[in-house]
Formats: C-alpha cells, structure tokens, sequence
RNA sequence: GCCCCGGUAGCUCAAUUGGAUAGAGCUUUGGUCUUCGGAACCAAAGGUUGCAGGUUCGAGUCCUGCCCGGGGUACCA
C-alpha cells in the first residue's frame, strides 16, 4: 500500500508531511529531533483549519525547547505557500497545534489530479499478492446467518485489497470433507442404495435435511448410558432399554461413517460419487446465495479441506522428522510459545484435525501461490485456533515464501450476529436462519419502503431496486462498525433509511445522479461542462471537496487494517458533505454558467468516488429508487 | 482456574492508532425550504469514556489491579 511520492500526491496530508518533515531535518539535523515525524493530521473541528502539524510538542521535548517557540521556528521554514494560507503567529494554538488552512486554488489542482480514470489509486509497479479467505461453506448445509459475515467481510477486505493495487486470491476453504460428510454419504446410500446418485439427489434442502438426519441418528451415546451398559444389572438395563437400543443403533451408524470415509479417502467408485454430486448441488446453491449478496466467490476460489487430504500425512511425518512437531499423549502436537495449549495435528487413533489442513493451507497459499498476506475472515471464536496453527505454521517454516521474505498471516476476527435476546441469532425453532430466507425478507421490506416514498417507480424498476436497497441495508450493517463486535440483527433499523445506513449512502448516489439526468432534460451538456475546470468557493463546495481528497487513503487504510467500517464511515461523511452541498449550492440553476460547470464537476466526481466507494462494500448502483 | 474480546450520551455506534472542547445517527424539542429527489439540511438537549491507580506537555486510546458481559480452553469442525 505504498503511497505516492508528495510531487504527484493529491492528498494534502502527503504533500504536507513531506514539506514539515523538510523543514524539521533542515532545522533540528544533527539533534534528537532529526526524524521527528510531522504527525500532520486533518483538523476535526474546522475552526482549527483544514489540517495540523502536532510536531512541536514532541520536538520541544527532544531538543529542549518551549513547544510554542518550536512551532514558531517551524513556521518560519516551512514551505507550503504554494499550497496553503500564510502560517502566522495566529495559526500557532495551545500548546504548540499549528493549524493550516488550505488555499483554494490548491484544492482545485489537488481535486483535478484525484479526477482520473483510477480515481487517485494507481496500480503500483509492484503488486503484493494476497489470499483473502472466506465464506466458508459446508458441504451438505445452506447458507446461513453463520456464514454472511465471512462472506461479506472476506469479499469487501478482497475489494479493497484489489482496488488498493494488491493481487487477491480468494479461497473458499470448503468444509467438505471429514466424518460429518462421510455421515451424509453413509446415510444417502443406506437410504438410495449405491446407484446413480443424480437421480435422486437434486436439491440442498434434501441435504440439508439428510445433514441433521445423520447427525442425530450417530448421537445417543452418552455417559449414562455407557454407565448403564458396563454396570451389569438387568434391572437397570430393562428400565433403559430403550436408550440402549438408540446407543447401539447409533454406534452402528457411527461405524458406517468411518467406513465411509475410509472409502472415500480410497476414492471408491460408489462414496466418491455421492460426494461429487453432493459437492456440486451444495456449491451450486451457496454459490448463486453469494452472488445474490453481491459477494464475489466462484466455483474457481473454491480451495475445500479435500484439497488437502494428501498433504496431510505426509506434513505430519516431515514436522515429526524435523522436531517441530512432538507426540504428546498418543497425539502428535506442535507447541507454540505463548500458548498453554499446543496445536494438535494428529489424533491418538492417527486421524488428522482441522488444524492440521490449515498448517497445510498456509504452506500452500504461501509458498504455492506466493502470498505475502494471508488474511482469515473468520468468527472470532477461533482465535485461539488461528494462533495455534499461525505459530505451527511459524515454526514449520512455512510462512517463508520462495524469496525468502515472511508472509504476514491475520486473523480478519469478526463478533456474532444476534438476536433481539442478545443469543446468538435464531429462528423461533432454533434454527439457523438462511441467507436466502433473510434476502427475500429484507427485499420485501425494501420494495414497501421505496414504494412508499416513490410510488411513481416503474414497475421494471421495483426489482431492482428492492435488490438493492435489500443488498444495501444487509452489507452495510454488517460492515459499518469495527469487525470484531458483535451486532444485533434489526430489519427495522437496517431499513430505517435515515442516518447512517446503506441505502442514505444509495440515496446520495441517487441525487447526485438526478442532477446530470435533470440537466439532460433541461439540454445542459452535463458531460461537456463537468469536465470544466473546478473551483472551489463556498464553505459547503470546500467541505466536500476535503471529503472527496481523503477517498483515496481511506480505500488504502481499509486494505492496510482489512477494517471495512473505516470506508463505511468515511463513505457517511462523503454523502453528508454532498448533502450539505446539495442543500446550500444550486447546480442547474447556479447564478453563472462558470459556477454550474464547476458544480457539474465537483458533482461528477462526487458520483464517482461514491459509485467506487459503494462498489467496494460490494453495494449494488441505482438510479432511481 | 487460565487465555482472548468487549464495556463511550436513554438506544445503536465513531473517535484519523497518544492530540485541542470525546463526535455521529436514532429518540425528543425547535427551525429551514415557491429551487436540481424532504429517505434532506440547520440548531438545541443529552457524558465521571465500567472502577481505581500509573506513565507524560497531553490518555477513550499505553501499563498494572479490580468489576461486569461474551467467547475459548488436547484428540468435533
């Protein structure tokens, strides 16, 4: 995420930072206040100028002078007359704040350079490539409430990651292997027999349903009834008599699933194909669920644990020759230093655990595809996980990529969707909730909403703006606050349509879009006149063009952080600032001909920078609504 | 027990990673508008940032100890 050299930038802060960081090496070269950084920052409250310089302070206390005698010093130096207001005395404040106000024509220039094709974001010579993994689907399971989070975070972070220059990999790390899919297959066949499995096998809900079928009837083996079966007593094995015969029938189902996955770990014909067909009804399901969210996850990102399952073995053997890994109570582990709990790669019965395809998940995204970042959106729950397997995988030495240098791996942890109870968000039979279930909804609520308000919508329209609006409300809410808390699941207040939600920001997108269709009608060049040089006037033309200045950094610190809310709040301000814009500056009807051309611009690049904005949280574009 | 995460206005959340008087939205009250979409804009009201110490020019932010809530804690994924 590198930024550009302060000669070409278009963010004030950049070519600031440069010019402070000048005058400090000028003034302080050869003392402790040599590299002091500028620490320039954007002004919160406007009556401390657009931005600040908060280096006296600290500099003061390096080289041992009054931070305000500093900041004079500084002042003097500084060269930024090209760019901002003359620095005063008056502009020194409190304890040594300097406070720039920018010229006008400065921002004009600045805003003409954040006008082009990329919109200030250049694709770097050098693209760092990253694997993004998300969505985490399960074979033989709809997309739930469980997994809208993974996918929605993971495709924004992979947006944002890509619009900032980076080569993003996005890896769908499948469930779709291991004893629970083995339960499916053991059941499918014992119910179908071992034909052609495309002839009975069409849809996920029948998986689905066989999914929770298979689980319940390999459970009903529990302490008790152990206790009961080993204590030798008739009269007690009468009374439970019942239970034993589930405990027994269960153990023989259990039984059949590990024969199973034998079968399918030897690719035998019969199991293999249940799998494959499996496979692909779930994927085709979940995968039109994704897209319909607006996630961009394809049959190709898919990378599931099967993927693995010739690594496994012989992963565990090399870590075992090469004593990183240990055995440890029948089990084989790796310790990680810091963790009380080692990370276990290998059961005492020889099986291998989901820790154990993630170690080989990191070697392979690593070393294979040459990742420098990995980034897990994954529930937060699995912290201790990730730290288990992030240090294993330290230690193995696969984190080194072919060039030697150390990828860096991240948990993107997010919190729990909950319900109004503050539980963990169910339907009234606790059931997980599906994604499609919640769509429709969303989409019914959002088409009465805009109906409502704009009952002249063509009928062709409807759809899509429910979609929308819909898509709008659910991404939003899910990415506009920090990652890691967790959230209470509201139609009404993602609906709400008032204050900080999707659809204000497609609402803004909507009216700045209105103008250039009015101006059509009216037979105004939109096109020519919002290429017309821009110039910056009232407070409320200055205040949106500051806004539209931060886009670009905003778009590289979300890539950097892998934190959407930030974009989402900066997005917030951008539409606030076009309100207030909207609200005070006449377009169309602008006093002059100059002044509605500079408008129409600043207008053309509002709409961009919000249409791209929106494009990275994955929001869907309208017109109208 | 140990580890991780959270605690900010009545409610939902921010706070540019240590900067000035902690900001938005919702709610309430009042106001703006013969004008490009009122799903708007402006203003008022609302705070011991869980508690107590510490670090320093400066702490919601960092360090220590407590309190409350959630989660995780060796052979499920």
């Amino acid at each position: 995420m590198s930024t550009p050299s302060a000669e070409f930038a278009l963010n004030p802060l950049d070519v600031l930072r440069e010019r402070f960081a000048g005058a400090i090496s000028r003034l302080y070269a050869g003392t402790p206040g040599e590299g002091q950084d500028p620490l320039i920052a954007a002004s919160k409250n406007p009556k401390f100028g657009d931005y600040q310089c908060n280096a006296a302070m600290a500099l003061g206390k390096l080289v041992g002078k009054p931070p305000r005698e500093v900041a004079e010093a500084l002042l003097k130096a500084v060269e930024i007359g090209d760019i901002a207001e003359p620095l005063t005395g008056a502009n020194i404040a409190g304890p040594g704040f300097i406070n720039i106000t920018l010229r006008a024509d400065a921002l004009a220039t600045l805003l003409s350079r954040l006008d082009t094709a990329d919109l200030g974001l250049p694709a770097p010579a050098k693209r760092e490539r990253v694997v993004v993994d998300l969505c985490g689907v399960n074979l033989a399971k709809q997309m739930h409430v469980g997994h809208l989070r993974s996918t929605v975070i993971g495709d924004t972070i992979a947006r944002a990651l890509s619009r900032a220059g980076a080569e993003v990999i996005r890896q769908n790390h499948v469930g779709d292997w291991g004893l629970p899919i083995a339960m499916v297959i053991a059941a499918l066949i014992r119910e179908h027999g071992t034909g052609d499995p495309a002839k009975y096998l069409h849809e996920l809900d029948q998986l689905d349903r066989a999914y929770k079928r298979a689980q319940a009837e390999c459970k009903g083996h529990d302490e008790l009834v152990e206790a009961v079966r080993h204590c030798g007593s008739p009269k007690l094995a009468a009374e439970w008599e019942d239970e034993l015969k589930q405990a027994t029938a269960a153990e023989a189902k259990l039984a059949d699933a590990k024969r199973t996955l034998m079968a399918l770990q030897n690719r035998e014909p019969t199991e293999l194909a249940v799998w494959k067909r499996i496979y692909a009804v779930t994927m085709a399901e979940c995968l039109r669920v994704a897209a319909e969210l607006s996630a961009d996850v394809r049959d190709e990102h898919s990378a599931g644990e099967s993927s693995y399952a010739e690594e496994l073995g012989p992963v565990v053997d090399e870590l075992l020759r090469r004593g990183v890994a240990e055995e440890s109570q029948g089990a084989v582990v790796v310790r990680v230093e810091g963790i009380a709990e080692p990370c276990l790669i290998r059961k005492s019965d020889g099986a291998f655990l989901y820790a154990t395809t993630d170690v080989c998940a990191i070697r392979r995204r690593v070393q294979k595809l040459g990742a420098a970042r990995v980034v897990y959106c994954v529930d937060a729950r699995q912290s201790l996980h990730f730290r288990q397997v992030f240090g294993a995988a330290e230690r193995a030495g696969y984190t080194a990529l072919p060039g030697g240098e150390k990828a860096t791996l991240m948990h993107a942890a997010f919190g729990t969707i909950l319900g109004e109870d503050g539980r963990p968000f169910k339907t009234r039979t606790g059931e997980n909730v599906r994604l499609t279930a919640l769509l429709q909804e969303a989409e019914e609520r959002a088409l009465a909403a805009a109906l409502s308000r704009n009952p002249d919508l063509e009928p062709a329209e409807q759809k899509k703006v429910a979609h929308a609006v819909a898509v709008a409300a659910i991404r939003y809410t899910d990415l506009s606050t920090e990652r890691i808390k967790d959230y209470v699941f509201s139609f009404d207040r993602m609906l709400a349509f008032e204050g900080n939600t999707g659809p204000y920001l497609l609402y803004a997108l909507v009216r700045v879009r209105s103008i250039f269709r009015k101006a059509a009608e009216r037979g105004v060049d939109a096109v020519k006149e919002s290429g017309a040089a821009l110039r910056i006037g009232e407070p409320a033309e200055k205040a949106l063009a500051l806004a539209l200045l931060r886009y670009p950094q905003t778009v590289r610190d979300v890539a950097q952080t892998c934190e959407p809310h930030r974009l989402c709040a900066y997005l917030y301000e951008l539409a606030g600032a076009f309100a207030v814009f909207f609200d005070q500056c006449p377009v169309l009807a602008a006093k002059d001909e100059g002044t509605r051309a500079a408008r129409l611009s600043l207008c053309r690049l509002t709409e961009r920078v919000l249409a791209d904005g929106l494009g990275v949280l994955g929001i869907p574009l309208v017109d109208r609504m």
